[in-house]
DNA sequence: CGTTATAATTCAGCTCGTTTAACTATTAAG
DNA sequence: CTTAATAGTTAAACGAGCTGAATTATAACG
């Protein structure tokens, strides 16, 4: 398929990782009651630290209708705070209250309860290698993020 | 939160491989008209090779009902493959058909559109000592399954 | 100022995924 | 052989999430 070794690599660990990340995170999501588009709306809101309702739904492709209303849902669980914006006052500022930081945080460690295992039989020099290998591609990672914001902009 | 560099760094690797590839995968579910119980099924069955209705049932967490009306469409669709299994008449051999697989391999392909930019953007040194690291981890992760597999047995 | 554009909400209506319960068919056990 | 257990399907009913259209409030433009 791909001739390119490391592409093929990366294709098989990131099998992997879905494989495992995503059991965990669905169980979570169903047993905290929060749907796919509920936490993608979390996880989006806490990138963001702030933003609007338009723009979460714009996030999440649905109607800001769909996303107005997703966001009730929120408010009321206690997980997101709507305050109207001082700037503009026809856009609401959507915020994670403490709780839905929280929540959030859950998420990303049910996601990744199985890393523990995996850090368990690594040895010490091999956890230093693939350490430095992760974060030589994560800075690449953002530095490709970077320059598509700004070439969007 | 963890005090440990290499639970830190993969942490981050994770968080910044689920943003790019559920974005695109999200996005395939939707223009492809299947949810992600559909997609899930269609993991499991791939991977399972052929299986029962109840055990995709059980995979997702839901009633084998549920899992049968599912199926109902994913024939529908000609993504799936119902037939009775010949040792045991009370069970139906689930499998994935022609276009099934290439239903799959789509996901795949649209979760992973990404990684070629970043292939792009790293030197042919930079990728070998990855690629090994990358190798490393997912022989690990292997080896935890298998244990995991028997144990469960 | 009046007009137009933007942000968010509300409501009616639709589809989808799910569950429970009833049912059929087949196999296993006493 | 009779009874119980297992695998799967079907049907009715419900809730969740989405859309489109109508509505309100604010901002920007001429």
């Amino acid at each position: 398929m791909s001739a390119d070794p490391f592409v093929a690599t990366l294709h098989q660990w990131i099998e992997v990782t879905m494989r495992h990340s995503m059991r965990n995170f669905l169980r979570y999501a169903r047993e905290s009651g929060l749907s796919m588009s509920h936490l993608g709306a979390i996880f989006h809101i806490h990138r963001a630290g702030s933003c609007g309702v338009t723009e979460i739904g714009d996030y999440l492709g649905v109607t800001s209708a769909a996303a107005s209303q997703m966001l009730d849902r929120l408010v009321e669980q206690g997980l997101v705070a709507r305050t109207e914006d001082p700037e503009d006052r026809r856009v609401k500022r959507i915020e994670l209250t403490a709780e839905g930081e929280r929540a959030l945080e859950a998420g990303i460690q049910a996601r990744e309860t199985w890393m523990s295992e995996l850090a368990g039989i690594l040895a010490e020099d091999e956890k230093r290698t693939i350490t430095s290998a992760l974060q030589l591609m994560i800075a690449k990672v953002r530095q490709l993020d970077e320059s598509t914001i700004t070439a969007h902009s």
